[in-house]
DNA sequence: CAGAATGAAAC
DNA sequence: GTTTCATTCTG
């Protein structure tokens, strides 16, 4: 019955039930539209030429005026801004949680956010807005139903979540169009570009993807179909090694004792499998910075030729003592392969095998900042070997069949890439085409500048990297171009590095990992400069960016457009970000019950609700969780009254029946009025005592009956070990 | 790919 | 009133 619901259905099926026809939306471009650049009154001579330039470089033909335009995606809203805005902040928090329950944090600070707040966002969403239905005249929110739909493959420009933007170029503060001197052409702004501060690491992630890459033959279980992540961080921390090793040995002082890639293959299995547990948070984070180092080139940090290795050992250590036990020395990668599921199974083994309450251990673990430090690093591996790994299959037909049965993790990524990956070296093409190669890099680097105060020097070297990162690619970018048949399908370092680069940026992945990584930073300072920190990072950060970005164009034509692109970058990166802890003060006064983890815990609820629910009956589980869900339920009934969560769908919605004893249940016809809003703040005045959390826990899975089982499966297993943390962690 | 949220627009 | 789809990204 859900299936009609916000699920994305095939576009092709024009005429579904009664509802409207799901079409895939192009992300708007200006250059999609002539009336592109009606909105910027004075300015549009050069960026016409731009326009024409780049259309005529892309494939003319996919590009109907009105397709275009029904296809453009829509404007964000302040909402979403505010969410784009604050995810990271967000999972900083909390990192345990997961999208979703991020999201429900953000909608609860805009909730508590306060008009005056909310403003500047929902200018900009304004402004956008505008700006937006100037380039698109006619453009419907919702798409009529009889028109053509087009698969979603015809995209004419850019990746699906690659998306310039375009707007009058006034600053948030004045929601009065045209304040801003018209010298600035058509303001653009890339929205998927990966924050500035967050692009950290890319070096390092291209190096891994690249020995990834060129020596899969060498480490054969590379091709081990069915790659777990967990086997994938192995890779990646050989991968890892190799990177440096290779720098090392490129280094002016090079190191003559490594002879080709076979030999550095095995230098690294064996300095990966031989390493000792050192989890050493103050070990663990200097190795992490002089890998940085390493990776970055500098001069200023130097091995001691003979002991490099051992310099390098504790980070790794870290990172593989945590995924896994002892590795055997030889084929590392090929037990491993068969091993383990992922990294949770993974972590279950490890608890079983201490004898851990694993609940317990999962608390102190949780807990536990050296753990950060290293979800950091697991999580910057985990995306290269992705991004690695992923266009290894895209090289290699091979790999690819082999693979086709593989894990759904390691697939997901893979389809859900793919074809966005193809699109995006058409972009690539269409970038260089219209001069506008190289722009980004630019950007990124001008952009890199606005870093939050709580950068450190890591910041800076990342910075750096950025920088000698554009300039390496340049060579084989040429290489990759050279050949036409290679888009779609990488054939060359390069593009693999930019694929890996470009699929890290479209799936979030940079900014996650950057996320992670200031995670682990915070993690290990919280204490001390978390509100330092926050006090004055929220403007801190949006207004240093417009003044270097300038200086660092260099290319002439796609000046304006680099200019634009970095004039909304920077007014998106303008907006005010607030601290956490405005958040919760704001909270603690709003709503006073309210607990940190409040919505982790709904969702919990929900979740644990929905898997226990499937099994008909009121198992112990069931009892056990409905016990929890009451000892938390006055907590949790005074949160729901903070946020103002959306009406569920009538559709969606199964019909309670309040029963004598208060509880209630399903009944098809007979709803009472309020029962579907019992988790939402008006009603929760109304229906203090009525509605237990053990109702709404039945609500929510009476809800998710019929919703797909393996999410059951899933749940039910999670539930059992992860609840208890997420509870404790709420206390912490 | 679903889904978590809010909001704008179109039914 | 209801539905769609913008955002992100985990499961």
């Amino acid at each position: 019955m859900k299936s009609g619901g916000r699920g994305k259905e095939p576009p092709v099926a024009g005429e579904v039930t009664g509802k409207r026809p799901k079409r895939k939306c192009l992300q708007w471009h200006p250059l999609l539209s002539k009336k592109a650049l009606d909105f910027s009154e004075e300015e549009e001579e050069e960026d016409e030429e731009d326009l024409e330039k780049v259309q005529s470089g892309s494939t003319t033909e996919e590009i109907e005026e009105d397709s275009s335009e029904q296809r453009a995606r829509r404007p964000m809203n302040a909402f979403l801004l505010f969410c784009k805005r604050h995810r990271s902040l967000v999972r900083q928090e909390h990192p345990r949680l997961d999208n979703r329950g991020a999201t429900k944090i953000l909608a609860d600070w805009w909730a508590v956010l306060e008009p005056k707040e909310k403003q500047k966002y929902t200018d900009m969403a304004k402004e956008y807005k505008d700006a937006f239905m100037k380039a698109n005249p006619g453009y419907k929110w919702c798409p009529t139903t009889s028109k053509p739909v087009k698969t979603p493959s015809c995209q004419p420009v850019g990746s699906p979540r690659k998306k310039v933007w375009s707007l009058s170029c006034n600053s948030p503060k004045d929601s009065t169009a045209k304040k801003v001197p018209k010298t600035e052409s058509l303001p653009q702004l890339n929205f998927a570009m990966a924050d500035p501060t967050k692009m950290g690491g890319l070096t390092m992630l291209l190096l891994a993807g690249e020995h990834a890459l060129t020596n899969r033959e060498v480490g054969s279980s590379f091709y081990c179909p069915n790659y777990p992540s967990f086997v994938l961080n192995q890779i990646c921390c050989c991968t890892f090694y190799y990177a440096h090793l290779k720098l090392l040995k490129s280094s002016p002082s090079s190191r003559r004792d490594l002879k080709g890639p076979q030999q550095e293959w095995k230098l690294t299995l064996k300095a990966v499998s031989n390493l000792e547990i050192l989890p050493d948070q103050k070990q663990f984070r200097q190795s992490y910075h002089q890998i940085k180092y390493l990776d970055h080139g500098s001069d200023t940090y130097h091995f001691p030729p003979s002991t490099h290795t051992s310099a390098l050992c504790p980070s790794l250590s870290c990172v593989t003592s945590t995924s896994t036990d002892a590795i055997p020395p030889q084929n590392s990668c090929q037990s491993a392969c068969v091993k383990r599921k992922n990294k949770k199974t993974e972590e279950a083994d490890l608890n079983d095998n201490n004898e851990i309450p694993s609940s317990a251990k999962r608390i102190s673990k949780t807990c536990n900042h050296l753990e950060s430090n290293i979800d950091c690093v697991f999580s910057t591996i985990e995306a290269v070997a992705r991004g690695a790994w992923m266009d290894t299959e895209d090289n290699n037909k091979k790999i690819h069949t082999s693979l086709t049965g593989g894990k759904s993790g390691v697939l997901r990524k893979k389809t859900n890439t793919k074809d966005k990956t193809v699109i995006k070296e058409k972009e690539e093409k269409l970038d260089d085409s219209s001069g506008l190669n190289g722009s980004s890099n630019v950007e990124m680097k001008g952009l890199s500048d606005i870093n939050p105060k709580a950068e450190t020097g890591a910041a800076n070297m990342e910075k750096e990297e950025n920088e000698k990162n554009k300039e390496k690619e340049k060579p084989n970018d040429a290489a990759c171009k050279a050949n036409p048949e290679n888009c779609g399908s990488r054939k060359s370092e390069r593009s693999c590095k930019g694929a890996l680069y470009k699929t890290l940026v479209s799936e979030g992945m940079l900014t996650s990992l950057r996320a992670n990584i200031d995670r682990g930073k915070r993690g290990a300072f919280r204490t001390f400069d978390h509100d330092t920190n926050w006090s004055q990072d929220s403007c801190a950060v949006s207004q240093i960016g417009p003044n270097n970005p300038k200086k660092l164009k260099k290319s002439k034509s796609k000046d304006d457009l680099g200019k634009l692109e970095e004039e909304f970058e920077r007014k998106f990166n303008s907006l005010p970000q607030y601290s956490p802890l405005t958040f919760d003060k704001k909270g603690t006064t709003v709503a006073k019950k309210r607990k940190p983890e409040n919505s982790t815990t709904q969702e919990e609820t929900a979740k644990s609700a929905k898997g226990v629910t499937s099994n008909k009956g009121h198992s112990t589980e069931h009892k056990r969780l409905i016990s929890l869900l009451n000892v938390q339920g006055t907590a949790c009934m005074e949160m729901l009254v903070g946020s103002q969560k959306r009406k569920a769908r009538k559709t969606k919605i199964t019909h309670l029946v309040r029963t004598a004893d208060g509880s209630v249940s399903p009944a098809e016809g007979d709803r009472i009025p309020g029962a579907e809003d019992a988790g939402r703040s008006t009603v929760a005045q109304e229906l203090p005592a009525f509605f237990s959390l053990t109702a709404l826990a039945e609500v929510a899975a009476m809800e998710n009956v019929h919703r797909d089982q393996r999410a059951l499966a899933q749940s039910q297993k999670k539930e059992l070990t992860q609840t208890p943390v997420l509870i404790s962690c709420a206390d912490q």
